[in-house]
DNA sequence: ACAAATTTGTTCTATATGGAACAATAATTA
DNA sequence: TAATTATTGTTCCATATAGAACAAATTTGT
């Protein structure tokens, strides 16, 4: 006997959806951003707020971890997890604020910045594919687009 | 005293990073769709899943759990899980398929239809909100692209 | 026809996550 | 200066979520 439901099309609410480019933008996220995270936790062992800490450090020589919470979104207390099993796993050094001591300054260590390089390399990998659908003029139309997105996404309150 | 820090460009990240567009991506969906999950859950008390099968039920007459798993791509248990509560809230109805034992066709009720309008009504608004920063072209150009990686990301396997 | 493999829906369990409250410190205002 | 307010990082707690294993039913392959 054939197998049931197989004319069943899966992505006719692509279209039925009453916020049809949100909805997308969403599906793309469920699909293919949250599974990345999930991947670089099975294959490097950090969690999403960990390896927040990792990108934003490898590219801002010293940050609070307010500083990540704000530019990552995430919560102060994922951060502050997060913070402490880097400093375990020596991907972090921690220093002190002389001037205010409320706060520490984060820097990435010689060991984060290896394992910085190693996520990224798959993560370029991950974005190279995905991307592969679009032309190159169609890639650039839509660099230009996801970036007012997101600029506009930074100024929401949170 | 001037407050510290104030001059930080918490947006430089998004060029500087080694994937610069799956990150746009990922952080609008940090920005926008998460918290949008968040407001359906706090607004009308349904969690993703729960808000999935509403969403599923309102475009397809008639759906399996696996069907719903499958198009949202969440996982089975998650639905399972959902599928009971929204039965208990009288949103949804659960026919045992007489050619298949295992299974049992979902439906929407009218309560559900209700709810489900509701929350549209406020994910249409938000959609706008975040596609007001584009012009009529450029959101025209959006669509097809997102489409395209949308189309893309639904191939890919789980 | 019969054994093996697959599918569906479920429960159990582990964990990532975010909200709330808190103490310590700093900034602001009176 | 003194009192109030805000900020930082933290711990506690509740919950959403996904993986794994499972039983029942169905399909597939020999």
């Amino acid at each position: 006997m054939a197998r049931k439901n197989e004319s069943l099309d899966y992505s006719n609410i692509f279209e039925a959806v009453e916020f049809p480019d949100a909805y997308k933008v969403s599906y793309l996220a469920n699909a293919f951003v949250f599974p990345t995270y999930e991947d670089v936790r099975k294959d490097f062992g950090l969690v999403r707020a960990e390896y927040h800490l990792l990108l934003c450090l490898a590219h801002y020589s010293e940050l609070t971890a307010q500083d990540v919470a704000r530019i990552t979104r995430r919560p102060r207390n994922s951060i502050s997890r997060a913070v402490h099993r880097m400093l375990d796993l020596g991907f972090l050094k921690r220093v002190p604020d002389p001037d205010d001591a409320r706060q520490a300054k984060l820097q990435i260590t010689r060991e984060g910045k290896i394992m910085h390089q190693k996520i990224s390399a798959y993560l370029v990998d991950r974005e190279a594919e995905i991307f592969s659908v679009l032309s190159d003029t169609e890639r650039e139309s839509f660099r230009e687009l996801i970036r007012k997105l997101a600029n506009f996404a930074s100024t929401l309150k949170r």
